[in-house]
DNA sequence: TTATAGTTTTGACTGTCGGTCATTAATTGA
DNA sequence: TCAATTAATGACCGACAGTCAAAACTATAA
């Protein structure tokens, strides 16, 4: 179906925001961002951002949107790679660990989703029920790439892979979020006694839970 | 060394105001408090929880200190049983679990943390550094139980254990905390086509890890 | 007991920011 | 060209974190 030019215009107005919250978030942290200054970055009058937007919190989730539908993108690619599950789970990881390198922007936004779907009235939002398709979307992936491995034979079957999957997704972004803070001298003195890069973090992850779930014959007792 | 009446009083009157800031949060929720709400709560002028307080978030980072305090002393205490070091492991692990579950309120704020001490006045404060080396004092509980279990044979010393003791802490950070959020019944709707208790997936996730780092001198090659 | 100096507590006040809405500007269609 | 409709704006409002001059309280001395 063909948009008119103004429903093109709307949308595209509408990007040009979020794009403007984006580098400034950036630029100046997450918490020293105004809806003045958004609307200064943007070009247009305070008042417009509510015509695109609910709220504050609104513009936020946009973001995060964005951000999950990128990340799914590169989940969906890594699982066309012809590997065993076990493999692929890593390459899921390796994928996660890219997008947050090279999106530290999303990262963040990520990391407020609670506190903007805790508003009651923005969680009742066609924006928040897309954020959460796409979270259960990223979930899908892992949970496939379980059940390949189970079928495959690499992966240790005696775990739901729906119930692994949560954990294994719980786990990287906890992994990833401590080493993510120390990447951006963020405090955390405790990593500064030891110097490890994000990068070495992540494999040791990715290879202690590898080793967890992998389908080791001689090991089926415990 | 003794103290007078007046520094005492001081002090009590200080516990006083995070007392009813913790009530408050857990009642309310922490997006939903004001100084006002807190200086009622507590019985005292708004002014008077400035000669405590440096700020809103310094309120929030001394019940975050409190709850540190109080996650080292479980954390303290697990560490005594005579437990293989694997064991111990898995005993912190439930130990956190079981603080977070019986103490929402400090986990709550523990994800506040961040946020908190982005503040950089915050950050250079007494109170910033205490939480700093209660955070250190918890790595060490688990680097710890670490090296105990890679002496006494039971885990698997390919690891550096400072090195996986970040990654266990973040890990179960990121299980905990997604879980968590399932129990509290905000959104996470990714969640709710499965039905697993935070037990659960708790109990999961210290087998994963644990069978990840255990020392099987079979599979010592991979 | 009262006067005085010192200390603590207070809440009215200020600046900032998210959000609103009456007004203005732009666009459309006749 | 001129309404009529739609879009954009920024002055304004209420709420809240944080301040500070004044009030209340305490301790000491006469």
């Amino acid at each position: 179906m063909k948009l008119t030019r103004k429903e093109r215009e709307r949308i595209a107005r509408r990007e040009l925001i979020i794009d403007a919250a984006e580098n400034l978030i950036d630029r100046l942290g997450i918490d020293n961002i105004t809806m003045d200054t958004i609307a200064t970055e943007a070009e247009v009058g305070k008042g417009t951002l509510y015509l695109h937007f609910k709220s504050k919190k609104s513009i936020y989730l946009a973001i995060s949107e964005r951000g999950s539908r990128l990340l799914n993108h590169a989940f969906g690619k890594a699982l066309l790679k012809e590997l065993p599950g076990l493999k692929l789970i890593e390459e899921l990881g390796r994928t996660y660990l890219k997008f947050v390198q090279e999106n530290p922007v999303y990262f963040t936004v990520f990391n407020y989703y609670e506190s903007l779907i805790n508003d009651d009235d923005l969680a009742q939002s066609e924006l928040a029920q897309r954020c959460e398709e796409s979270a259960r979307e990223a979930m899908t992936y892992i949970v496939r790439a379980l059940q390949i491995g189970m079928q495959d034979g690499s992966i240790n079957n005696k775990y739901d892979p729906h119930e692994l999957g949560i954990v294994i997704w719980g786990a990287s972004r906890g992994v990833i979020h401590m080493a993510f803070h120390k990447q951006k001298k963020h405090h955390m003195k405790i990593l500064d006694d030891v110097n490890f890069s994000l990068q070495s973090l992540v494999s040791n992850f990715i290879e202690l839970i590898g080793t967890g779930m992998a389908n080791d014959q001689r090991s089926k007792n415990n």
